[in-house]
Formats: structure tokens, sequence, C-alpha cells
DNA sequence: ACACTACTTTAGAATCATTATAAAGTATTA
DNA sequence: TAATACTTTATAATGATTCTAAAGTAGTGT
């Protein structure tokens, strides 16, 4: 309960209603000790499980308010359906493209990188990398 | 009519029947100066530009096929619709989102990537850059 | 050239993620 | 508490992609 207080607030701040679908999605998101990797499905999943119903398109209107006020990245990876990250600090990804499976790269892991190649009219925004991985066998 | 000889054995070698579809997609694809973006969307309107008809369902089965064969490599962007390209030289991209236009990146204009975290039982298969990009104003 | 077999193409249906719609519900403000 | 603007919701719509199974075609051996 008194978590909600500091999720109400930050929803507040950023111009969103505290409602409490969107306070609910804060809790399971954001209220914990790891950030992890989802899609619409594993979310929508971990309600049911949890029992509670929120609607199919208020997760996604919720994921996508929250990846814009930057409380959620999206993963550059070009599957069938989008994965999220509550992981927004500068970090790259390992991913498997078999298993769908994706780890966390950390920045420090990365030597810096230097793009020497530059598009005219156009300024950089970010510089993602991305590590495909396989079965070592 | 001399080039389609070429792709006719090239397609045989790769153990793809030669079509009269996939000669054509060959010639589409591969018989150009530069290397190019595309999307099944994009080819289909290429076609259509032509007056050549090929069903959906062989284009998407052809381009899978020569991907597979190494002769198309997907692009890894997360958009709505899957981006191929005729270039499969190591190299990385420059993506707008907001135009989703691609370009390419040569692997020489991207200083050397080291990646110092290894996951237990995987192996690397490739090292992906993107360069997400937005008009300079 | 002919026929047999395996591979391909095809139209159309099916699937799946995502977005749009528009009516009912809720937070905010005065 | 009423008015307003923002949200949620069920459902329909969209769009890319995959599936299906029937018809067509290339390769092989005769």
């Amino acid at each position: 309960m008194s978590n909600n207080n500091i999720f109400i607030e930050k929803l507040r701040i950023s111009g969103l209603r505290p409602t409490q679908q969107r306070i609910y999605l804060c809790k399971l998101l954001f209220d914990r000790k790891e950030t992890f990797h989802f899609t619409i499905g594993s979310l929508k999943k971990d309600l049911l499980k949890k029992n509670k119903k929120i609607s199919i398109a208020t997760i996604y209107n919720t994921v996508h308010a929250f990846k814009k006020k930057g409380y959620l990245k999206e993963i550059s990876i070009n599957t069938d359906k989008s994965y999220f990250d509550t992981n927004v600090t500068n970090h790259h990804h390992f991913f498997d493209e078999k298993s769908e499976e994706i780890i966390d790269l950390e920045d420090c892991y990365v030597g810096k990188i230097k793009i020497s190649k530059a598009i005219k009219g156009k300024k950089i925004k970010s510089v993602e990398v991305l590590v495909k991985i396989a079965n070592d066998n």
C-alpha cells in the first residue's frame, strides 16, 4: 500500500492519471529488485496468474505510455512480437534467435563504439549493439 | 537471357529448383549495381509495377529460402514488418524510426567492438550495431 | 518423348500481434 | 456535486505472416 503512493506520485508527475490499472501495472513492472524483459503476451499471462483483469487495449496503451515517458524501453529485435525492458539505462543485449532468449549486456562490457560516418541532416540518437548467440555445440 | 543462366546455376547449386518465379525474383533482387533494402510489401509493389504476378505465398517462401541460403539478410529492427537486405556482407545500419529509413553502415566505419562478457553454453554468432538517427533540428 | 516422383506454386483461409472505435466509467477541477 | 477531460473496455478492424491442400512443374529414369 505504501508503495502505491510512490507510483501515484510518479504517474501524476508524468501527466498520467493514477488509475487503478496503471498503479497495478506499475507495481507489477517496477516494484522489483531486478529489471526484466517482457512482451504484451507475457504481461497478460502474469495478470491472469494474479487473477487481475485489465483489458488488452489498456495493457497496450499503458505500456506505450510508460515507454513514451521513458519508464520502459523497447528492445530492437525483429521478432514477431515486441519486447520491452524495464531496464532503461544505456545497455545492449544478447539474443538467442532460436529460443527468443534475451539477456542484458551492460554498457561496460562493450568497448566504446566510434561511428565514423555521418548522415547529412540527421543526428545520432542512440547506438545499440545486438549480439546474437546460439547454443555452443 | 544470358543472365538467367547464372541464376539458374546458382539456384541449382543451392538445391533450389530454378522455377520461373525464383529466376524472376533473382533478377529483380540481384541483377543490380547496388544492393538495397526491401520488405515483402515493397517487393510485391515492384512486381505489380512490372505486371509480374507471383503469389504472395511464393514471395514469402522464396525470400525465406534465399535468406536461408545466405543470399539475403534480415535486418534486426523491430518494425511492424520485416526488412531484408541484398547486402550480405558484414555491416550495420542507421535507422530513422520516424521515416523507417534504413541506411547501410559499412563495417569499416564502426570501430572494432569488443564484447567482454560471455554467456555460458552459448557462442557469439554475430555482433550487429543499430544506430538510430533523427532529423537534425 | 513419357511417366513417375518430389518439389513448387497458388488462392484462400487462418493466425497473431497490434491498433482503432465509440460507448461507458473515472479522476480532476471548480 | 456537476462538468469536463481523460481512461478503460469490448469488440471490430487491420496488416503481416503462415498454413493448407489442390493444381502445376521440374528432374529422373526409362
